[in-house]
DNA sequence: ATTTAAATATAGGGTACCCTAATAATATTA
DNA sequence: TAATATTATTAGGGTACCCTATATTTAAAT
């Protein structure tokens, strides 16, 4: 099982493979704000596990356990990352926070908020539940509670 | 700013001083999974960061600033775990995962859950949400969704 | 083909947490 | 109150991760 941070530097590892086709030291310490002294000594250590093949001064390419790791990680980054953005946090904070979030959680939960984002997508009256989510934040009012509210009002009214 | 760990041991003693009156280095340690010498390390460090007083072998008390840290925690622990059950993760592993979760989130992501937690349950028509979530998560299809397309299908042939 | 620049690697050091084993203080009970 | 059991503390060590400063290797430019 691979760290928490192993699992960054595997995720960070995909992602400028997928746009370059190889990963460099030095773009990895990009991607995760670290010194290229870091990344050497962690892509040791995930050498040494099977995670990703390392010879020197040539680059960094995961291995189909490592590749493994590396997308299950990225498939819970963007799930909870698309959650986030439904609840309506702030681009660079949902992507922040999936980073965060993306790691340790049980497959039970990862499975449920996949469930959660399915089920409120997929809802024939899906914008109608986000316009009444916004106007909720905002106000604090369930805007079909307020309608009720106002139908009884107009019962005893007349 | 305490880590994440940190915040975890300032947690439990809340928790325990909440249920005992006062929170014993023992206590701390089953509470965490540690064991007590490692908990000794921790309250040192708190202490001298002023989050909690500590006086050997006179167990451990929250500073004024301790319990304001500990209680954002553990707010925040509780509306990851309202969130968590009502997407139905089991209670254990949403226990669980609040705790891995709790930490680290940018404030604007934590109101935002709050916000769905409540919008969700303010809802007047919250059983009936919940009753289609849990349909879904088992079939798959949404039921309102089912209902139309059995709708146009009726209308199709007549 | 040399020189220079960029990237990579190593050496050495630091912090946060965790542990075990051994010691010291406090509680309990005979 | 003395003996014992419980709890707390210290000493010493280990791992993961990060850094800076200093080589070393590869790539680029003259």
């Amino acid at each position: 099982m691979p760290s928490r941070k192993a699992e960054d530097y595997l995720e960070a590892i995909l992602n400028i493979a997928e746009k370059k086709g190889y990963s460099r030291i030095k773009d990895i310490a990009l991607a995760l704000g670290v010194t290229p002294s870091s990344v050497v000594e962690m892509v040791k250590r995930l050498n040494d596990m099977d995670f990703v093949e390392y010879r020197k001064y040539d680059g960094v390419t995961l291995t189909p356990e490592g590749r493994e790791i590396a997308s299950v990680v990225k498939d819970r980054h963007d799930t909870i990352r698309a959650f986030l953005e439904i609840i309506k946090v702030p681009e660079e904070i949902a992507d922040k926070d999936a980073c965060i979030i993306e790691h340790e959680l049980e497959a039970k939960t990862i499975e449920q908020v996949k469930n959660l984002v399915n089920f409120v997508q997929s809802a024939p009256d899906y914008p109608q539940w986000l316009e009444h989510f916004e106007i909720f934040c905002e106000t604090g009012v369930h805007p079909c509670e307020e309608e009720k509210r106002k139908e009884k009002e107009h019962r005893f009214s007349r």
